[in-house]
DNA sequence: ATCGACATTGCATCTAAGTGCAAGGTCAAG
DNA sequence: CTTGACCTTGCACTTAGATGCAATGTCGAT
């Protein structure tokens, strides 16, 4: 038979403060399967799969809503492959931007930096003026 | 003699929404100059430049308690420029960071949908799978 | 039976950088 | 002198992803 997580010991085992837990509940996002007699929730190895590909997916930069829409919600329907791979595509092409934004603002910092590498004349920073002027 | 703005006049200028102003008043950023006697603010030459870079450091990646420590508020003093290299460096540091992960992930994403290139049997995608295992 | 660790709920609060709204005041033109 | 565009203030609200707290209930062990 699968085994039955209390709340702390998924947490604990997923490396999540069980607040973040109860959030994901609250949220749609992660439901407990069962209930003990005291009212405590209930997890089982499911949950726990469902927790780490929730983490995962987060690690990569999608947001809860993308999480749920890539799980489907407990009601709704699963996604489509399609909705997956735009879902996908629509990443690739933020964190395309992002690199290059990233890699600007890298040449931009590091310039500043270098014209600072000198002596200051006393009241004024080079390192101030560069990064006004830039951009 | 300098040009004097209203509010909208400087946000027209910088293309900002006049309530961004007021908000960087708020917080410490950006006083006007003076005041008409119907109470209007007053901004300068002096103003504009100082919220050019406002927006410049903000593009660049720094916060707006970044970009306190940067100029200096209005009553303290003005930052070493070993503050300023320091501010500086620590954000280099992050945007290394930034774009590892980046890269990072964009590799992950990037096998995942190679993976789901091809047909999908029904009812499970590989995308999902390799993203699940991932990381 | 009672102790401590753990659980429950609901509600409020946090960060960052704003945005929205209402009730009223001002300015320039006609 | 009225109209309309612009301005003032204060206060609440937004997003995303949690986090904290208080009052109370439950579980397992001694």
């Amino acid at each position: 038979m699968s085994r039955q997580f209390t709340i702390s010991q998924l947490a604990k085992a997923a490396g999540v403060p069980t607040t973040t837990l109860r959030y994901y509940e609250r949220v749609g996002l992660l439901e407990p399967e069962d209930r003990t007699q005291g009212n405590y929730r209930l997890y089982t190895d499911q949950s726990r799969r469902r927790l780490k590909f929730i983490r995962a997916a987060q690690a990569v930069g999608f947001t809860l809503d993308d999480v749920k829409t890539l799980l489907g919600s407990y009601e709704g329907q699963p996604p489509s492959c399609g909705d997956v791979q735009a879902l996908i595509g629509d990443r690739l092409a933020q964190i395309e931007v992002g690199l290059k934004d990233l890699r600007h603002v890298q040449r931009v910092l590091k310039a500043a930096l270098e014209k600072c590498r000198g002596s200051e004349p006393a009241g004024r920073c080079y390192v101030i003026e560069t990064l006004r002027d830039a951009t």
